[in-house]
RNA sequence: GGCGACGUAGCCAAGUGGUAAGGCAGAGGUCUGCAAAAUCUCCACCCCCAGUUCGAGUCUGGGCGUCGCCUCCA
């Protein structure tokens, strides 16, 4: 398989370090809002990259942080969610919060057929990890004790900006208003390992350490619990592209000045979710959520749909009208797949063409486009049905977009007209209409369609008689 | 200002040197009493200007434009 590498800039083979195996790490969520749909598109196109690993033969651990450390108090007041303000009036504590959140976030994925991940580690878990891996980076030089906080030494690595080769002396200082200099850093880039100091002093979470009282700071937990599950050697290290620089960047600076090797070997950032003035974020407005969306009518796993016609490293535009589209599209491939019959015969070698088509569009940079396009193919091509049903489900163990169970799902809502009082009644006006249109009245035909139709009940006229469905 | 990504039809999008996939929307045909569904057909001078080449959306140079990051919204 061949995957986009930002260390290299380049399409690359992937390879692990052990063969067969994959380490996969990716950066969880903050846990103080909710996740918008930007933030899930990172996580449907991970999930994406981890099935089709899992389909080309990789036993995969998967390992997730939960970022619960960082909760100012004051950060939730400038929230409107009713829950963490509801929170606060019933005196619950951040962790409640953050509980509260990772749960919403997980459900968020499940509604979008994320899978769960091997491992989920919360930050606030880490705390004497934390504490040993600095305590190392000291003993060892790369990090440096000043004015309550304790920074790594930027200066001490051969080259620190392994993403972009950013000219240190070029970069403008607070091209962001809001963001003063600290002066206890030594270098322009040091950061802050541990917090003891800090222009928040409304922390919320605080641990002893051999500094003081204080907090981790924001790129050592992933640093840790990545090393702790996965051991030295990652393979794989995921996140949005806004991750690369600075996080990811300190991430590997922490990583390989405590491990004295190269840590991972492949890093996969997928590019943002943009809204027609932008990227999609707290801060400029819209911010939709997959509950919005299912309010809106739209099933979560249109949305999934909607990213994978798009490729991961490439800015994706959203508008309700693009997700319509992909509600469209949806809806057309699932009744084209209830439409296949259940029977036939299996010719595994007939399929082969279609799954290297699709293993082709995975192995180039996860072209999931591509994908799509030999889903359907398959359904036009020249196979049984019984074939086409085995090459769907097995091209959505890496799509997961539920065809066949929604299939299902269809063709029983349809099959339902023989059950229930109110079908019952539908079925004898469906009576009373093919007894009206044999008698060529059509007027009373169209008068029956009508009436149903403004029930919520659409007819379909097939050879073998007519079906119905609920709009 | 620095660094990076990207610019293909109304919309999404593939394409990595050889006469522009696919999807949605739209138009037309078939099938239906009509509709719906299904199915078939149609729909692109690839941001601009130079260059390399027998041949460029695809490579090179220069523009223009959009977006992201530039230390605490992982």
């Amino acid at each position: 398989m061949k995957l986009y590498n930002s260390l290299s800039h380049e399409k690359e083979e992937f390879k692990t370090y052990e063969p067969g195996k994959v380490s996969m790490y990716t950066c969880g969520p903050t846990v103080y809002h909710f996740a918008h749909i930007g933030n899930l598109r990172s996580y449907i196109m991970e999930d994406v990259l981890e099935k089709a690993l899992r389909w080309e033969g990789y036993e995969v651990k998967r390992v997730m942080n939960i970022t619960d450390v960082g909760h100012l108090s004051s950060d939730a007041d400038t929230g409107e969610d009713k829950m963490l303000k509801g929170a606060h009036r019933e005196h619950k504590t951040v962790l409640e919060i953050a509980q509260f959140y990772t749960d919403a976030f997980f459900d968020d994925c499940k509604k979008l057929n994320i899978k769960y991940p091997d491992v989920v580690q919360p930050a606030t878990g880490m705390i004497d990890s934390y504490i040993k891996v600095i305590t190392k980076l000291i003993e060892t030089g790369y990090a440096y004790f000043a004015g309550g906080n304790v920074y790594f030494d930027t200066s001490k690595l051969k080259k620190y900006y392994v993403f972009n080769d950013h000219d240190v002396e070029a970069l403008e200082v607070g091209v962001r208003d809001s963001v003063e200099e600290d002066p206890n850093k030594r270098n322009k880039n040091d950061f802050v390992l541990w917090f003891t100091k800090s222009k928040f002093e409304d922390q919320a979470l605080k641990w002893d350490s051999p500094w003081g009282v204080g907090y981790p700071g924001w790129h050592i937990e992933c640093s840790c619990i990545s090393m702790k599950f996965l051991g030295e050697h990652l393979d794989l290290h995921c996140g949005g592209i806004d991750n690369a620089f600075p996080h990811h960047t300190n991430e590997i600076a922490q990583s390989e000045s405590y491990l004295g090797h190269p840590w991972c070997t492949h890093w996969f950032h997928v590019h943002h979710l943009n809204t027609a003035s932008g990227k999609m974020s707290k801060s400029t407005g819209e911010f939709l959520t997959v509950s919005l969306l299912e309010e809106k009518g739209y099933d979560p796993l249109v949305y999934r749909l909607f990213c994978l016609q798009s490729h991961y490293r490439k800015a994706l535009t959203f508008s309700w009208e693009n997700l319509d589209n992909a509600a469209a599209a949806y809806d057309k491939l699932v009744r084209r797949i209830a439409a296949l019959s259940a029977g036939g015969a299996v010719a595994a070698t007939a399929q082969e063409p279609w799954r290297t088509q699709f293993r082709e569009a995975l192995d180039n940079d996860l072209n999931t486009s591509l994908a799509v396009t030999a889903l359907y193919d398959v359904l036009k091509a020249d196979l049984s049905d019984a074939d086409k049903r085995a090459l769907i489900a097995d091209f959505d163990r890496v799509l997961g977009l539920e065809l066949l169970e929604h299939a299902a799902a269809l063709a029983k809502k349809e099959s339902a007209a023989l059950v229930g009082e109110e079908a019952g009644e539908i079925e004898g006006l469906i009576a009373q209409r093919a007894q009206a249109k044999k008698d060529k009245n059509w007027a009373e035909a169209d008068r029956i369609r009508d009436e149903l139709k403004a029930r919520g009940i659409e007819l379909i006229d097939t050879k073998e008689g007519t079906a119905w469905k609920k709009l």
